[in-house]
DNA sequence: AATGAATGAGACTTCATTCAT
DNA sequence: GATGAATGAAGTCTCATTCAT
């Protein structure tokens, strides 16, 4: 505390780059995969030595994680943002889908995807992101149940089979072939939803939209 | 034929060194994912040397290749004769994901979702595989459409839609942690079969098997 | 000598193998380079299981060595029925040059500079093949001596110069690229004979033959 | 230009690294032939790391091609200088030869022979380097053109042939049974090239030297 | 004797990680 | 702090040689 400006200058700079090194990290896992991303390209996408790297995470896993971590922190505060407001639970939840999947290129919702349901990934980092993971299943379960009391959905369906559903809704591969047949992204997410709800006891229209 | 019972020898080791590779490198496959799997290690699992895995396929690609054929084949196989069958669509829709899963530690299920979502995998393999991929998601497609015009399904969901959820339903990773909880293969199964087909406009009753 | 007969014909047919052996291992030899011709190509070739080849030869590098002395006896004899002739000096070398290069392809021609001046193979083999090596070598030198002592050559050039730009005469590969500007093989023979000879003191017109 | 002593220290430090490899990859090269050169060896006879190689040259083939490029820009220059000297063509020539075969252990003449009759080599590398190549024997044949029109060479004899032939002068092989026997480098060269000029219409005279 | 499946040393190459400058 | 050259473990694949049948 006694050089509080000048650390605090040299400390944004250094944050500052930490965010675009998470924000490029996103950039070539999501091109490439896990596998196929190397701290080089990384380095060189964002600039920097690939030695500076090393400076802001330890290993390849640790920059992954811290990334991860990022992204799930978003997705945690917007999907708590959103358990706030005063509306149908379906309402809620079709509103985190599709703030999350708003993005441009949906990246925020294939990264959940991704941390979800990738094992490559999966299995060498989210062990140790276990506590974040868990609060945000255990923020949609609270949602599912709210609604599962509330008579949105279907008692019967235990929650956790419900949550996984959720989480397992639209995988990046099929959503890009969905996309490359020219499906539009909207109508994509519409029926997705419709599909799940539905499924789990909610009500949906399928026609409603088309009509007005 | 002037050799019958020798040659027939010699390729009956042949191939049952062949099946244990290949049973090999899916265990692999699914501990590790694809590019986790290395040669050596499915040559040091199966007990022989690194050599002796090329005798059999030329490259790692191919191996894989073989062994994504075999399985695909396998699950084709098992479509047509469901498909064949004469029921309500849901039922043969369901039969045939009860039997892809009744095999022992589900792996059968759990590649097909890989073939189908995994980027690294699809990405180095799919495109040589893409006749059998194409031929498994037109038989489910066909089936869809056939209960879309019997009127099972919604007829208001485009059927590519439903196809991707269908093959989306379970993935390992959420598989996995519903089992490490306690829930029973089975009832996974019907209560991901009863959201998928719920919502895609067809009968469920989460209750009735309950009872019986 | 007590089954003089079924082993002599034993013995025969598998003297023609290695006869074939042989040939096939000339022909990859010169197709591929010493490095890049492989068991596996030979044995698939001549058409004989990889085993069988071992049972005729212990090691590459023995058939090499067999092969070699082989072609190198051909051509041990061939010098010595032209050595016996009673012709200039000159003459018999050329025509000893000539029938080497005679056979399709200039086969002998070739292998006999690849065993001189080729490193890749010598090295490994040459050593052991000294004995015929050396003959060849004493038998052309001999004859140069005997063109120095009759005056057909330069006394005052060394005999072992002589005899190396002798066996230097007709590189392979600076032969194929004559070859391939469209150049007869007869006609790069007799210049490159001109040359040497003319070289070392003998006679020879370049004119001679064109005109006649 | 900020930072150019640093700069071109690092640098300056980097190119002799280069160099030293280069020198390395030679020795290997003319201890082994091509295909027995393996990166390692060089990695280890140069005192650093495999990877570090690769920080160099990215494949096996482009160390050698760069090698190759390195030694016979050399050749090159060196030849386009004598080129411009006002001497007989033949004192020219044999010029160039003293001097590409002047140092130590001959290992210049030893390359570009190499370069231009082994097969190994040549097919992996030299399409690559064809334009040098071809410039190189460009020369040449334009000074033994020159020769030809000035009457210092037989004009019977097509260029190409003449050109070849000069190339075949000195196989390392056949140079080193020479030395091993005891001769001079400088008697060996002399007499090669006494050989070659006298063959293709120059004045060569063995005596000469000898008595001074 | 003949086979060819099996072996394993060794080649090239990549990339996460370290460390001297 | 920042750099990027250096490292070396690990991966894929080849091929001479062996050996059970």
């Amino acid at each position: 505390m006694d050089t509080p400006q000048p650390r605090s200058l040299k400390e944004k700079q250094r944050q500052e780059r930490e965010l675009l090194i998470l924000q490029v990290a996103e950039d070539v896992l999501l091109e490439k995969g896990y596998r196929d991303t190397s701290m080089d390209e990384i380095a060189a996408r964002v600039g920097i030595a690939k030695g500076t790297l090393y400076l802001h995470f330890a290993k390849k896993e640790d920059l992954m994680l811290a990334f991860f971590e990022r992204e799930m922190v978003g997705i945690l505060t917007c999907l708590k943002k959103i358990y706030a407001t005063h509306q149908s639970v379906q309402s809620r939840l079709e509103k985190f889908v599709k703030t999350i999947y708003s993005d441009p290129k949906e990246r925020r919702g294939h990264l959940m995807y991704i941390f979800i349901n990738s094992d490559d990934f999966t299995m060498t980092v989210k062990h140790q992101a276990q506590p974040i993971f868990a609060e945000i299943v255990q923020e949609v379960s609270a949602l599912l149940d709210e609604g599962k009391a509330n008579g949105e959905f279907d008692t019967l369906i235990p929650t956790p089979l419900m949550t996984t559903s959720f989480f397992s809704l639209l995988s990046p591969r099929t959503y890009r072939s969905l996309i490359e047949r020219g499906y539009d992204p909207k109508e994509i997410m519409r029926y997705s939803l419709g599909i799940y709800f539905r499924g789990i006891g909610g009500q949906f229209s399928f026609a409603t939209e088309q009509q007005s």
